[in-house]
DNA sequence: AAATTAGATATACATGATGTATAGTCAATC
DNA sequence: GATTGACTATACATCATGTATATCTAATTT
């Protein structure tokens, strides 16, 4: 016979709920924790108020969790920014505000420094952050495009794409966030991604 | 009473030899996992022809390990001949060499970039390699310090210090190293580390 | 030659993590 | 009132680190 189904509008609901408070659990857990090593699945539940079951039944593993905190990061992360920042006319003033949006994102919430350590243990998750990266090489590569004059060679532009890619990271971030602030960093990378731009403008004018 | 107690060439040599052996095998299996969760003390031990609690009499712990395979990397990592690249009359060009030589190091034995994963789940190994990457630094300021024009100021010589330490730093070194070779990593550093000192030696000429 | 010692082994155990399986609870829906 | 979906309770399998204890063996010392 047939199961008879049907969609619950409470229900569901309340599903919703516990999964946001489930992430938002998890990434309490992940900022507070010294150590993606104490990340465990009991703690996050135990501190979400529910069963660890309750977790899988949810995000399916740890990995899905992990992901579904990622991508809540993202979504109040201000990248939305981004989009202004490409439709800028000067380019290179749009480089400079790309910076300036992601060094707000990498420092809005510790747990994203968290989530990076986790791509060191779980290859999959890994693939997936990196996914979410390759957009920022787009956009890079979208406004060298404008920048670099006509006679650069597809190799330069590539060379600086990846460097800026990398300049605009969250390793690069956090590696120059020891002793300086959110804005500091901002201005150290600005000052560093418009010299790396120097071999696609040509000789020094 | 006293127990009496003796060193034993013979023994210590053997000692020696096992040890030697288990951090063989250690890297190895670092270089050949893909990634640093698959990378056990079982795994370690029987891949050396040893019991797991010989590797604990050695190295005390996973940490301790992991340590001496960082070391022993070190010792056979060419990071010598920084003695030699500080010594140059041209720091510019001690620059270039240093980049060099840290392109060389990193890319030697992939293990290195297995035991930057561990940092991730370990804080006290992350320490201690931090620890090690501090010569780094002090080996950049005592350059960044001969290049820099004497108007320069502290904080920019500072924040040129701490970018160039990143862009030599194995997690740039590893961003760029998707679709480069050793050397054309090396050589888009070597440029990008030039073009960081623009700050320093004042306005274009 | 006999006793002792250092290094390695054998075996067992405690702890904590992920992930799976099964049965049960309770409120929302049909 | 029967059924269904989300959550719970409990148990289990597996694998990892780390500790404890007793034993074995070959190198030294007396």
């Amino acid at each position: 016979m047939l199961p008879r189904s049907y969609v619950s509008p409470a229900r569901s609901a309340a599903a919703a709920e516990t999964r946001e408070r489930v992430i938002e659990a998890a990434s309490r857990t992940l900022r507070e924790g010294e150590s993606i090593a104490r990340f465990s699945l009991d703690t996050v539940a135990k501190a979400a108020g529910v069963t660890r079951l309750t977790v899988y039944n949810q995000f399916g593993s740890r990995r899905g969790l992990l992901e579904a905190v990622f991508d809540e990061i993202a979504r109040h992360g201000g990248l939305h920014q981004l989009a202004d920042a490409m439709a800028m006319a000067d380019p290179r003033a749009a480089l400079d505000r790309m910076v300036e949006i992601f060094c707000g994102f990498w420092s809005r919430d510790s747990a994203v420094g968290r989530l990076h350590d986790a791509m060191a243990t779980d290859p999959e998750f890994a693939e997936v952050l990196r996914e979410r990266n390759e957009r920022r090489r787009h956009g890079v590569a979208a406004l060298i495009d404008r920048i670099a004059r006509r006679s650069a060679s597809p190799q330069a532009r590539k060379d600086t794409v990846d460097l800026i890619f990398t300049l605009t990271s969250y390793p690069t971030f956090a590696s120059l966030s020891a002793g300086r602030s959110r804005d500091e960093v901002c201005r150290v990378l600005q000052t560093a991604c418009r010299a790396a731009l120097g071999p696609l403008i040509g000789p020094r004018t």
